[in-house]
DNA sequence: AAGAACAACAACCGCCTTAGG
DNA sequence: ACCTAAGGCGGTTGTTGTTCT
């Protein structure tokens, strides 16, 4: 019964194939609505059939791939927020150019959006140190100076929008009010991405060993099965806060874990690098190697970069 | 003001895998 | 078991908008 309703329908739709040749190019707004009308009374799939049957002059392939990276309601627009950056940047290092998987993690991203984010930010950012984008050692620039820079721009971010008792030179200069103790402590990334390169790495090491002094952030970012998110409520919850010592690194970054159509994967390879004793850029910068010196001069311009965007998107 | 250069991203292409007959 | 069409994926190209000279 659906077989020979199939091939009724399969047949009709044939007799409208050699009406006309195949579109190419950009979507008008008309074929637009009749993509997103059939599938709203149909449903999406058997691309090639839906193509001729919506009166689309695309291949099935075309429709398809318009739908899920333009149409489709849950797509999400607009730029990548630093949360999301990070993330790619971190997914990237464990999956390489899998953007399926990596997309799978960033909800209402697509696998295209994140590939053209990594070919024009991350291999432009590669390009200009001399750095192939696929090597250890770009990996390990991103590492130890591009993640943090967002971490600092996402912790900037929940600060002016949680704090209100000091203003925000206020608070770079002198840290932010914990809500919790209701004491000033230090900000931590802010305060720590102000040192000079050096003392970033010796932090970052010193995370990583026993004797580290407690250090605490307002937010930290965690993953579940597909988000990833601040939490706030760590401040609400001291008890809770896993922000101290060598745990401290860890759980700023992905709460040490990811996820994987359902399964686990762990961090290790990210962590130690950033944290260990013997990241790969600290020995390299120990001996004055050539990649802190172009490091240090593109960290600035990724700055004028974001300061660049933080005032399209405020509109100044 | 105009053209060149560049950046961003939408769309296409080709290959591979999978499912159904 | 084989064949074929559909779907999925990653790489690449084309188009458009923006910035620079």
């Amino acid at each position: 019964m659906r077989a020979s309703m199939l091939g009724v329908t399969r047949r009709i739709c044939n007799s409208r194939e050699e009406e006309g040749e195949l579109r190419r190019g950009p979507w008008t707004l008309e074929e637009d609505t009749l993509l997103t009308r059939y599938i709203a009374r149909n449903r999406e799939g058997r691309w090639n059939m839906l193509a001729k049957c919506a009166g689309l002059k695309r291949t099935g392939k075309s429709c398809r791939l318009r739908w899920l990276n333009y149409l489709k309601p849950d797509v999400k627009r607009g730029n990548l927020t630093p949360q999301e950056q990070l993330l790619i940047l971190e997914l990237h290092s464990k999956l390489g150019n899998r953007w399926s998987k990596i997309a799978q993690h960033l909800p209402g991203r697509t696998d295209n959006e994140i590939k053209n984010y990594w070919r024009t930010k991350v291999q432009k950012e590669a390009r200009q140190l001399n750095i192939e984008a696929s090597s250890t050692k770009f990996l390990d620039a991103v590492r130890s100076f591009w993640m943090p820079r967002l971490l600092q721009k996402m912790e900037q971010a929940s600060y002016s929008s949680s704090s209100t008792t000091l203003d925000s030179q206020s608070q770079a200069d002198h840290g932010v009010r914990s809500p919790s103790s209701n004491s000033t402590v230090p900000s931590s990334l802010s305060t720590l991405l102000m040192c000079p390169p050096e003392s970033k790495l010796a932090h970052y090491s010193n995370l990583g060993s026993e004797n580290s002094s407690p250090v605490t952030s307002p937010h930290v970012l965690s993953a579940n099965s597909d988000t990833i998110s601040l939490q706030p409520e760590i401040l609400e919850n001291p008890t809770c806060s896993p922000l101290h010592g060598d745990t401290f690194y860890n759980n700023l970054i992905l709460s040490d874990t990811c996820y994987e159509e359902g399964s686990c994967y762990d961090l290790d390879g990210f962590n130690q690098a950033s944290a260990g004793d013997n990241s790969p850029l600290e020995c390299q910068m120990a001996g004055g190697n050539w990649v802190f010196d172009s490091m240090v001069d593109s960290l600035w311009d990724m700055d004028d970069m974001w300061q660049f965007r933080d005032l399209r998107e405020t509109g100044i």
